[in-house]
RNA sequence: UGCUCCGUGGUGUAACUGGCAACACGUCUGACUCUGGAUCAGAAAAGUCCAGGUUCGAGCCCUGGCGGAGCAACCA
């Protein structure tokens, strides 16, 4: 062991991924006059989901650290699949996230210039020509994976008529779908993308930016790469799908350039998730079918679910720095994401009050009329963040959960005879109930206080073995509160061969609690405040509360020891 | 039965040009606690897909298997 790793041992530097270490070793080999450059390039049909997060953190990432740049890039070389909604989406997440592309926002579209002009040049050099065949007549000459191809008769015609034909094509002379544009490679290549593929096809649909300016179209692998290059990204990153499209890459960008620069496409894992679907045509379904209330609806993977949810930026990032960047096809655990939010909310939300399921405790010998604010600390993992004072009277609410007539010996928070602390006021003994006499249902809980034991004096720290949370009945605000449990109740829903993915939908992905009772400090909240309810969870201001009408949803409950125990 | 990529505790990652398999999550103890949270201390858990080979020494190099994924859209 040398000495610079027992250096970095020490200072427990993080490991870098592979593709960190490719960029390492270029910067060190001068490659690209020490330029570091990536993209991020999304297809504007839908929303940013966490496994796009997984994408951005790694082009951006890079670029920050590395001092060099990345560029947003919309892919939008498909005007059939694509809108301008999805445009403005997409930006509000990525910056959201924390990522600045400054000046430098880009698409694919601005580029159909260029691109026409290399796919003429190529015509001109024999290495591209039209094809007039079916579609069906194209893909059954392509062979298989394991049947080389044949070539098209087309395939030799002269570059005159070809570039006439392109042209033609180009101002809407043929119909959709009568004739193509292919690179001229090989059919009998092992690579299925280098058999002649397709680089051109007519579109009439009007695009979202160009109009109808154009009638030919290019496909991916005709402008991802030559997008690359005419930015001058030097490292392109992408998923591990791509791996076999990589000669077509450096195919097209041999075509292209005219000294030593050129960029280079790497491969990397893309975030699979646990009890989740990751793909936008699935996660579009769900919204269009009204299985969930819309692309920001908590339950969803997408970057604005996840926002709405209650989840931080940080914790986001968080997450994507634990699960790394690899070539190996991993599922994710989707508790790695959630302990990544509370970790991250457990040093920044502040803590209140909340009753989910509330039953009235009458503190019996507490007098009638009064009212005494106890102060109580906002976290108590950060001084700073001060404290508040919080009504206390003779009647209250506390968790249903937390009172039981007959408990378990494990059980220790309120029941007959037994004592209990409200946090920051009284130490409260239980001594009788009433029950409704039809449903066995208990209405009300009747307890005595020892004055001797408020928070903070000096007889106070006597030991009891439960802390309850509570929230005065007469200052109580009301609140709804939305539960949220995974949307599927299968690891690996899209994965079951024969088995729809909508069969596993969770019929119990979201409950609805109208009866909430919140400290009233939490009266003027406003969408996405967080705060932790004390001993519950992190919950969320949602964009539908009111200062009438509180809505909260819940980002994620707290680790929870009692409910271990008690399965 | 072609090409490409990948196989390390339950999960995800680490181990520089071979040198005591490490970290995080989870799990289980215990301590502390006015959150059954947090924190702290500790434990269990892989001998690196298999079989050979090279080597003083292999997760890493070589050979051969086995297993998984991707690739046959005028999608990206």
């Amino acid at each position: 062991m040398n000495e610079e790793k027992l250096n970095e041992k020490e200072a427990g530097k993080p490991p870098v991924s592979f593709i960190e270490q490719i960029i390492i070793d270029d910067l060190k080999a001068g490659k690209n006059n020490g330029r570091i450059h990536t993209r991020f390039p999304p297809e504007p049909n839908g929303y940013l989901h966490i496994g796009h997060a997984k994408a951005i953190c790694l082009d951006f990432g890079m670029a920050l650290k590395y001092g060099g740049k990345c560029n947003l890039r919309f892919d939008d070389t498909n005007p059939v699949k694509e809108e301008i909604e999805y445009i403005d989406s997409i930006k509000e997440d990525i910056r959201w996230l924390g990522f600045d592309w400054e000046d430098r926002e880009y698409y694919a579209s601005d580029y159909f210039g260029k691109l026409f002009d290399f796919a003429v040049d190529l015509i001109k050099r024999g290495l591209a020509y039209v094809d007039d065949q079916p579609a069906g007549v194209i893909s059954e000459q392509k062979g298989s994976p394991t049947r080389p191809g044949i070539e098209s008769p087309y395939r030799n015609r002269s570059v005159e008529e070809n570039l006439d034909l392109f042209i033609r094509m180009n101002k809407g002379e043929f119909e959709e779908g009568s004739r193509v544009l292919r690179a001229k490679i090989d059919m009998t290549s092992p690579n299925m993308h280098m058999r002649d593929p397709i680089i051109y096809r007519i579109i009439k649909e009007p695009h979202h930016r160009t109009g109808d300016k154009w009638k030919v179209y290019p496909m991916y692998d005709f402008a991802h790469g030559q997008c690359d290059y005419f930015e001058g990204i030097t490292h392109s990153l992408c998923t591990l799908e791509f791996e076999v499209h990589r000669p077509l890459y450096d195919w097209f960008i041999d075509q292209l350039r005219t000294d030593e620069y050129r960029p280079r496409q790497i491969e990397f894992n893309r975030l699979n998730l646990t009890y989740t679907i990751m793909s936008k045509r699935r996660l579009l379904e769900l919204v269009r079918e009204g299985r969930v209330s819309g692309w920001d609806d908590p339950r969803m993977p997408t970057l604005c679910g996840l926002r709405r949810r209650g989840y931080t930026p940080e914790s986001i990032r968080k997450f994507i720095d634990l699960i790394g960047y690899t070539k190996y096809e991993a599922i994710n655990d989707v508790t790695l994401l959630e302990h990544a939010v509370r970790d991250d909310l457990n040093l920044r939300a502040p803590r209140v009050f909340a009753v989910l399921n509330p039953v009235k405790v009458i503190i019996t010998n507490y007098p009638e009329s009064q009212t005494e604010n106890v102060e109580l600390i906002n976290n108590p993992e950060d001084e700073s963040m001060g404290s508040r004072k919080v009504p206390f009277s003779r009647e209250i609410y506390i968790e249903e959960e937390d009172f039981m007539e007959d408990p378990p010996s494990k059980f220790f928070r309120l029941s007959p005879g037994k004592e209990v602390r409200l946090k920051g006021a009284y130490i409260i003994k239980c001594n009788g109930l009433k029950k409704d006499p039809s449903t066995g249902r208990i209405e009300e809980i009747y307890c005595t206080y020892d004055p001797a034991t408020k928070s903070g004096e000096h007889q106070a720290d006597r030991k009891v073995k439960a802390t309850l949370h509570w929230v005065s009945v007469k200052e109580a605000v009301d609140a709804e509160i939305r539960l949220y449990d995974r949307l599927f109740n299968h690891e690996d829903p899209a994965g079951q061969k024969d088995r729809d993915y909508r069969e596993f939908l969770n019929p119990d992905s979201l409950k609805l609690l109208r009866n909430c009772k919140v400290e009233p400090s939490l009266k003027s909240a406003k969408p996405l405040d967080k705060f932790q309810f004390q001993r519950l969870g992190y919950f969320c201001v949602d964009y539908d509360s009111t200062e009438g009408h509180l809505v909260f949803n819940k980002t994620v409950g707290l680790k929870d020891t009692w409910a271990k125990i008690s399965k």
